[in-house]
DNA sequence: AAGCAGTCCAACCGCCGCGAT
DNA sequence: AATCGCGGCGGTTGGACTGCT
């Protein structure tokens, strides 16, 4: 069954707001506020204008206190961390950058960030020597630990546990274990009906009191947006660093899902056999991208385009290359390697919080 | 000066989660 | 429990602007 369109899009204008329509709407909110409903706004300021269409002109443009353009280079940081933990989720990336919205932390990213970012990276021994088929996986490892960007790359498909049918919560797609490390699995498994508080008190439970959580997530956020997604939980206990990295716990003798999963973890990343334990050189060499301390890269303008094409051609190459993995019973190509649903190079203990994170959901 | 390509960004679209009924 | 309506979010689009040939 269809929805109902929120506004009859026959009486309603389109397109860019007249200085008129701007003044109109924020002097109606700034004397009534928005009355806690939209869609019924422009009817009580006679705009011929959605409800919808109102809210992004008056959070996106029209609000005290927004900054447009002239990020900064701290900014810049945050913004490419928390990309990097976080993925594309601008309203929680804007809410930590008071007076950005997220359209424009959106745009930022989209339009010069990325290519800041992606640009700068010279078309690298892994490009020239993974095109080739049939990788040697050391070779992989090599050529993976050498490059920041390839690195954070993998580490933004982390973020694809969200996605319900990634990798990590697709069985079907995790490599083979030892039929004995299945059964450990399979019985703590079949013991974790909620009858058994030693299993119990094993597996994941949500490591934030129900009351917290309520309270964060009704925490308004500088647009008056509330986060919906206890992922948001999993920032707020993630430290920031000066850079405002995210730290990535570095023990994890006390997360739950080493007792639960470990075997399976042990398998699989042994599996794969990737070093992923630099995302401290990621980060310095993230900074050094972002503050133009590049060494190693081409300067030149001309190369950036290639290096886009770089990561095209990886990930556009969905048969003759499986960049992540020689396991060709597990392998799942990735069309598009920012949206990637399948990275199990990064069985890291950031992964595991991330494992966490999909138990909690 | 004109045409073209690339860049930027405001605005739109459609989906999703949540609260109300 | 099911349905509906709204707010919120992220992805995408289209037009204005800019730079190059």
């Amino acid at each position: 069954m269809g929805r109902a369109p929120c506004c009859d899009k026959a009486n309603v204008k389109k397109g860019p707001w007249s200085p008129e329509e701007d003044a109109a709407l924020k002097a109606y909110i700034e004397k009534n506020g928005t009355g806690g409903n939209w869609i019924a706004l422009p009817q009580k300021i006679g705009l011929k204008r959605c409800g919808k269409s109102c809210r992004l002109r008056w959070l996106n443009y029209l609000r005290p206190n927004i900054k447009h353009g002239g990020f900064t280079e701290e900014e810049d940081n945050i913004i490419c961390n928390l990309y990097i933990s976080i993925g594309s989720r601008w309203s929680i990336i804007a809410a930590q950058l008071p007076g950005r919205t997220d359209n424009d932390i959106k745009n930022y990213w989209n339009t010069r960030l990325k290519k800041k970012l992606l640009g700068r990276r010279k078309q690298s021994n892994f490009n020239a020597k993974d095109t080739n088929n049939g990788i040697e996986e050391n070779s992989y490892s090599n050529a993976l630990s050498s490059s920041a960007l390839e690195r954070l790359q993998l580490h933004m498909q982390l973020q694809s546990l969200q996605n319900p049918f990634s990798f990590y919560n697709n069985p079907a797609l995790w490599p083979k274990l030892h039929p004995f490390q299945e059964k450990i699995i399979q019985s703590l498994q079949s013991l974790n009906d909620g009858s058994n508080p030693v299993v119990q008190d094993a597996l994941p439970s949500p490591h934030v009191e129900q009351g917290q959580k309520d309270e964060f997530i009704n925490k308004p956020q500088h647009d008056g947006a509330k986060i919906h997604s206890p992922q948001v939980q999993l920032l707020e206990n993630i430290p920031l660093s000066n850079s405002g990295v995210p730290f990535v716990a570095s023990e994890s003798n006390n997360n739950p899902m080493h007792s639960s999963l470990a075997p399976r973890a042990a398998a699989v990343e042994q599996t794969n056999n990737v070093g992923f334990q630099q995302l401290g050189a990621l980060q310095t060499e993230l900074d050094d991208i972002l503050n133009n301390r590049t060494m190693g890269y081409m300067p030149q303008e001309d190369h950036q385009m290639a290096e886009f094409d770089c990561f095209r051609e990886i990930n556009g190459s969905k048969d003759s290359l499986i960049w992540w993995s020689n396991d060709s019973d597990t392998r799942s190509a990735s069309s598009n390697s920012w949206d990637s649903s399948t990275t199990p190079a990064l069985l890291t203990q950031g992964m595991f919080q991330d494992y966490e994170l999909g138990y909690n959901l």
